[in-house]
DNA sequence: TAATATTTTTAGCTTAGTCTAAAAATAAGG
DNA sequence: CCTTATTTTTAGACTAAGCTAAAAATATTA
């Protein structure tokens, strides 16, 4: 029904509708897919035509509900085969990503649902995103103090409390930024202080950071 | 480097070759990818471009080394996916083809070696056909006596030893000719009968046609 | 608000892979 | 061996998806 070029054109417009949470423009497009303003354009007229996104010319675009449902299965697929790769061929979860981009394509209802079974029915994939369900939906959650989560949480940095230049460099430092994923390693009772995984780093963190620190937890 | 519809071509011509032994005409092509000769010229002449098969107007083609190590590998792919989708899907065996046929195209070395360890290095697929090696070596083998064949052996049957028109007409009945896929599941000591699967069919025959029956076994 | 800069669209080309219709080569039959 | 049938190739068109260059719309800013 949808072509790899289409279902790869409305993953990244799902994305960038979160991210900007509104319209999507033709660059922002053409960034992300490393194509030209002008193929977009192209693309983004054929999949109106088809009724999974909406498109006034010069406005952006939104994608439909139906559309909405195609992208959200296509991740579906892609976090599902991630988790198999990681879990089940022992891969390492900085390199499944490619891999995954090529298997979200395969076509078989059957295949999924029997995959997400041979899998455990995964929530999240190795990367801490959450995999939709198969109606498209994703368990979203509140933001929380980093402070609050338990062990082995994983949230993804959605804000700070206080701000501080110290404490925005020290963030600058530890390559925390809005977006960053962090995983809760170990939580100390004593003192409330953290071990933290952000990226391939894992190092210890005091409470005071910990209260500072927003997250959007999974 | 070669893109989906032409490793299906290398595909379908690898096969046709083993079929026929020896070049494979346009037509032939044509008719296995259900595309019209004119288009098969096309790619054959691309392909030949390529040098992973050569081509003589008006006298068919004939897969060049590379090209076959190229088909076999693909071949390979498919296979071991069947074997992923049987074994740890619990697809039955007749469901799993036209996955196989999308997944075989997923690129990636890596994957390809981590999913045949997992796998537990099979040497053939849920339909009894041989799983090429990493090199495209095919374990090829001579044929023998159904007779001969112990219980789990599977086998191409590939000729009779008696034609009589009683005993060809058995076969016809019970759906056995060149190219049938046999695999015993039970074999009596006592008089040499056994039970075997022919397609979905299971049945009993006597030792007497086990002994004139030419099987190919893995 | 008028000039300038940026964004977006259009127009026209390109390549891969397919098709139909017609021409050319080969094979078969009398 | 000549005529007819079959197979194969060529010529020309089409669609999907991309690109460049130019035009048009929108946004910025002096
Ligand atoms: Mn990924
Ligand atoms: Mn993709
Ligand atoms: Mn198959
Ligand atoms: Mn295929």
């Amino acid at each position: 029904m949808f072509s790899l070029a289409e279902e790869n054109y409305l993953k990244a417009i799902y994305h960038l509708e979160q991210e900007h949470n509104g319209e999507v423009s033709t660059n922002a497009i053409a960034d992300r897919m490393d194509t030209k303003p002008s193929s977009v354009t192209d693309m983004v007229q054929k999949l109106a035509e088809k009724e999974v996104l909406s498109y006034k010319k010069y406005k952006g675009t939104l994608l439909t509900p139906s559309g909405r449902k195609i992208a959200a299965n296509v991740i579906r697929k892609h976090r599902l085969w991630e988790v198999f790769l990681v879990e089940k061929l022992n891969f390492h979860w900085d390199e499944v990503h490619d891999i995954a981009e090529q298997l979200e394509h395969i076509q078989s209802e059957e295949l999924v649902v029997r995959l997400d079974k041979f899998l455990g029915h995964p929530d999240f994939d190795p990367h801490g995103d959450p995999i939709p369900d198969k109606h498209g939906n994703v368990k979203r959650t509140e933001k929380k103090l980093l402070s609050e989560c338990e062990k082995n949480q994983r949230g993804v940095c959605v804000g700070v409390k206080e701000s501080s230049g110290e404490f925005l460099q020290y963030l600058d430092k530890r390559k925390i930024s809005i977006g960053t994923k962090i995983k809760v390693l170990g939580k100390e009772f004593f003192d409330g202080s953290m071990i933290i995984q952000v990226g391939n780093d894992q190092f210890f963190i005091s409470k005071k950071i910990a209260e500072n620190l927003y997250v959007q937890t999974n």
